[in-house]
RNA sequence: CGGGGUGUAGCGCAGUUGGCUAGCGCGCCACGUUCGGGACGUGGAGGCCGAAGGUUCGAGUCCUUUCACCCCGACCA
């Protein structure tokens, strides 16, 4: 499968615009390199947001909701943090336009600068550090366990849809803890909840585990991620959360009184997944027909389509549907009719194809005759005449089957692509094929530097695994405490 | 910011060494025949040929300027 769209499409932006747009996820905008992620798009951006939100109030967050704007002087507060971002900053300048004293038009008004510049949050760990200042005194206070669903924008120079666009759709998590080990777990619980929703709702296989410092956060101590494997063989970060150490209370001179009654400074963490979990929803399961979707995140689970000719057989037909509509809604099952009478049966089957609804069920007036139903799945493209009145119990069953196989199609995909690999040669040739490397690595920044340089691969993480093995590194023959995973990624 | 490319109907494109009324496919509208895997016929609507200037009897086509977008790099979730 994977071949067949590498051959057929040369890159994803080419898949992009021959599937999403044509099934209405999105189109470009005027905007530079924005996105509008178009009703059936946004659908499944509600339903990943249902779920990670629904698991973060279990773990005990609480949502709230800071400023767009962040004044320039907070980002430059901490400094690794500036670092990263002053590159890709939006600026707020001015706040007033004015009719063009030479012509047509609006222009800025020159009196209307502001004093000190906003920028356009490219995250918010700035402007709710400074805020968390006045909320935490003491340690009774602590911790903080908030999460922020916001729009962000970072001023890339090249964007590429879902994956890097100039603005988009995020969560983000930001937590204040009394201990170092309390916010560490914190961390850790949620790049735990990351990968859990995407193997469970995303039907998405990842990696957990710690970048390297030069691929970390700016201003964290510690990132982790969850990695997939998209199909193209290049890899996808799909979310990270970062252990921030007090970088952030120290730069913002966030203190509390602990127990004793010392003042000490809180120690963080930060965390999210945007609107890119969309675009790997669509690179890891799609196939030459569409888009594939797993039934968790499907806004229509079960289309239906009638098949008639003349229009008492539609009106009877569509009539029966509707019964069968109902019983499927009964079981909780999201039922669309399609009854438009300007395409044919065969065009909605295509069209639903591409949208990627898990499940089809046609009826004719054949299996009025009959009785029956005519199944069809969307991730297998297999057909089936079921009676009528096993329906209740088949289709709940077949939705649980469909979200199961995309899961092991796509952990399949991935444990025939993952490679451990010792010669560096053999690395260098087969990375152009893609996948996931299991490579040893001397740990230095200057070795991770050269590698990318000569191969574009960079290091995903460093695995984490119970029984790790040492060896040499590929690169430089020095010693390394264990394998870590090398791929080309997005 | 470097290198390449494209702007002609809603979308995708053709348009010859400058030539007469600017074309094709898809889509759209009307009517009819169809309808178990993206139907077909007939008719119809839809264009300052990205913008500005120039050359010419005549410019979609040639020249100059300019704008926009796309792709490949540097930057990145």
């Amino acid at each position: 499968m994977a071949k067949e769209i590498k051959n057929r499409d040369e890159n994803y932006s080419e898949w992009y615009n021959n599937l999403v747009i044509k099934s209405e996820l999105a189109e470009n905008s005027a905007v530079r390199g924005c996105m509008v992620i178009k009703p059936y798009g946004y659908a499944i951006w509600e339903k990943i947001q249902a779920g990670l939100d629904r698991r973060f109030k279990e773990t005990g967050h609480v949502n709230a909701y800071f400023p767009l704007f962040i004044p320039k002087s907070f980002l430059s507060k901490e400094a690794e943090h500036v670092e990263g971002f002053a590159k890709e900053c939006a600026v707020v300048t001015h706040y007033r336009l004015m009719a063009n004293p030479e012509g047509k038009g609006l222009v800025v008004d020159p009196d209307a600068r502001l004093e000190e510049e906003l920028v356009v949050r490219p995250t918010s760990e700035t402007i709710i550090w400074n805020t968390y200042r006045n909320w935490i005194k003491s340690y009774r206070d602590l911790p903080v366990l908030c999460n922020q669903w916001a729009n962000v924008v970072r001023w890339e120079m090249r964007t590429r849809l879902f994956l890097r666009t100039t603005e988009f759709l995020w969560q983000e998590g930001h937590t204040a803890h009394a201990t170092r080990e309390e916010a560490m777990e914190e961390t850790r619980k949620i790049v735990n909840l990351y990968a859990d929703f995407a193997r469970e709702v995303m039907a998405l296989p990842v990696w957990i585990g710690p970048k390297t410092a030069s691929e970390r956060f700016p201003g964290a101590v510690e990132t982790l991620c969850i990695e997939a494997l998209m199909q193209d063989g290049k890899a996808l970060q799909a979310g990270t959360s970062h252990f921030l150490g007090q970088n952030f209370a120290k730069a913002f001179d966030v203190q509390f009184a602990n127990k004793e009654g010392r003042l000490e400074y809180v120690w963080s963490t930060s965390w999210g997944v945007s609107t890119r979990l969309m675009g790997a929803l669509i690179m890891a399961h799609s196939d030459n027909h569409g888009l594939v979707l797993p039934p968790a995140l499907a806004p229509i689970h079960v289309v239906l389509v009638p098949i008639y000719k003349g229009e008492d057989e539609r009106t009877s037909i569509c009539e029966h549907l509707k019964t069968i509509s109902t019983r499927l809604q009964a079981l909780g099952l999201t039922v669309k009719l399609d009854d438009r009478d300007n395409v044919r049966s065969g065009f909605k089957f295509s069209e639903w194809e591409v949208k990627g609804v898990p499940v089809r069920i046609a009826v004719g007036p054949r299996d009025m005759s009959l009785g029956t139903v005519e199944v069809a799945r969307r991730d297998t493209l297999e057909k089936q005449i079921i009676p009528l009145e096993r329906i209740d119990e088949f289709i709940p069953r077949l939705i649980k089957d469909i979200q199961q196989n995309i899961y092991d199609k796509a952990l399949d995909f991935r444990n025939r692509n993952t490679f451990e690999i010792d010669s560096y040669d053999e690395f260098r040739e087969r990375i152009e094929e893609g996948g996931f490397f299991l490579c040893h690595w001397d740990g230095t920044a200057e070795t991770e530097a050269k590698i990318k340089e000569e191969t574009k691969a960079t290091i995903r993480l460093i695995p984490e695994c119970e029984d790790p093995r040492p060896g040499k590194c590929m690169y430089t023959g020095k010693p390394s405490p264990q394998r870590v995973v090398f791929a080309r990624a997005y």
